[in-house]
DNA sequence: GCAACATTACCACACCTGTGTCAAAGTTGG
DNA sequence: CCAACTTTGACACAGGTGTGGTAATGTTGC
């Protein structure tokens, strides 16, 4: 059995106990359950505590970025509406009229949140 | 010139004057500035304001989620590293970590709720 | 059987987000 | 010229995030 409680992936990973808790209730790693609940967590669970530590402090982002980073790769539609917001003006080709275009855009938004509700 | 000033833009998007600030503060939507210096507002970021709060309400993201969308649109190495952790996980069994984040999200959800009522 | 560990559920605190309001000072249009 | 607008900056406040504790209770190893 490989798989360590959790003060001993506490002092392998550099997060405290407290904050293994609460990566894993952000959704971010969830250990396995003994069979009386006690956290058990694997090699690779641990490897990516260590990523993910390097992660937020290397480039400044937060669990909550990093979480809302996983819920767009879990839903398609959030991340096509949100990837069509961003590139609006960038996709927009040059000789089609602005009218036109944001005739289109609103229409392509409501056919998706329409198929949304 | 079919630009609008800023209570203009606000009685025309629904936003209020301050959080049309907000939104430029956050780096979302960057109006051009009069000589004097007073924002002027476009049809296409009236259009894309009124698009941004539909993305905001309808998905419940924050605007700091999109700010961090449109980080990650423009860092790749950023990108690239959240992909690459984001995907260590999806090669092994997801369905755990999906089921604590749905419910982290729930409670999210009832605690918004319950702050409301 | 007991010390050392684990669990959940709280309290606490500092900081960030979203939002309103208000003040002082500059700009605009009739 | 003056009313109505704009700017930045600041105070304020509720709720979320990150992080530490403590307490009551269950589990494990020797």
């Amino acid at each position: 059995m490989d798989a360590l409680t959790i003060n001993e992936a506490s002092t392998t990973t550099g997060w405290s106990a407290r904050m293994l808790r609460y990566v894993e209730q952000a959704g971010l790693i969830a250990p396995a359950r003994s069979a009386s609940g006690y956290r058990l967590y694997g090699p690779e669970q641990l490897q990516r505590l260590r990523t993910l530590k390097e992660l937020l402090t290397h480039f400044e982002v937060s669990l909550s970025d990093v979480a809302f980073a996983a819920r767009l790769g879990n839903d398609p539609e959030l991340a096509e509406a949100v990837r069509g917001w961003l590139t609006t003006e960038a996709a927009r080709p040059a000789h089609v009229e602005l009218e036109d275009w944001l005739r289109f855009e609103q229409d392509k938004h409501e056919r998706l949140l329409a198929a949304v509700s």
